[in-house]
DNA sequence: CACAAGGCGTAGA
DNA sequence: ATCTACGCCTTGT
């Protein structure tokens, strides 16, 4: 589990989103370059499972979707913490029009 | 050290 | 709306 350069550029991208809006996936990957890596990205977040310093729960899907959460109880903790943010969750998917955060440096 | 398989997705047909 | 194919990283053998 060494940080990789590719798992601390996810972290930094992560945690960088503020409070109340969520990125996606292929965002995170495309402000890193790689906007193929959308699925890396996911497993540099779940496989590396970092702690609660990078808000892993603020990054969904391209379709809105949860996706996946490697904490707690799961897609549980991640929609509650989303919703706990301010993020409005409706039929288990999000609003993106409305929370997109894709402005990254 | 090299190879092979898997995974929290995405885009297209 | 559903299914398939793809590219990219990490981990294990």
């Amino acid at each position: 589990m060494r940080r990789t350069s590719f798992s601390d550029s996810v972290y930094a991208i992560t945690s960088l989103i503020p409070m109340g809006k969520v990125t996606t996936y292929a965002a995170i990957a495309k402000a890193m370059g790689s906007p193929r890596a959308a699925r890396a990205v996911g497993n540099a977040l779940g496989a590396n499972r970092n702690p609660i310093v990078v808000p892993c729960h603020r990054v969904v899907r391209s379709d809105g979707g949860l996706g996946g959460y490697s904490g707690g109880e799961g897609p549980v903790t991640k929609a509650k913490l989303l919703g706990r943010e301010g993020v409005r969750i409706s039929a288990g998917k999000i609003n993106l029009t409305k929370y997109l955060f894709a402005d990254f440096p």
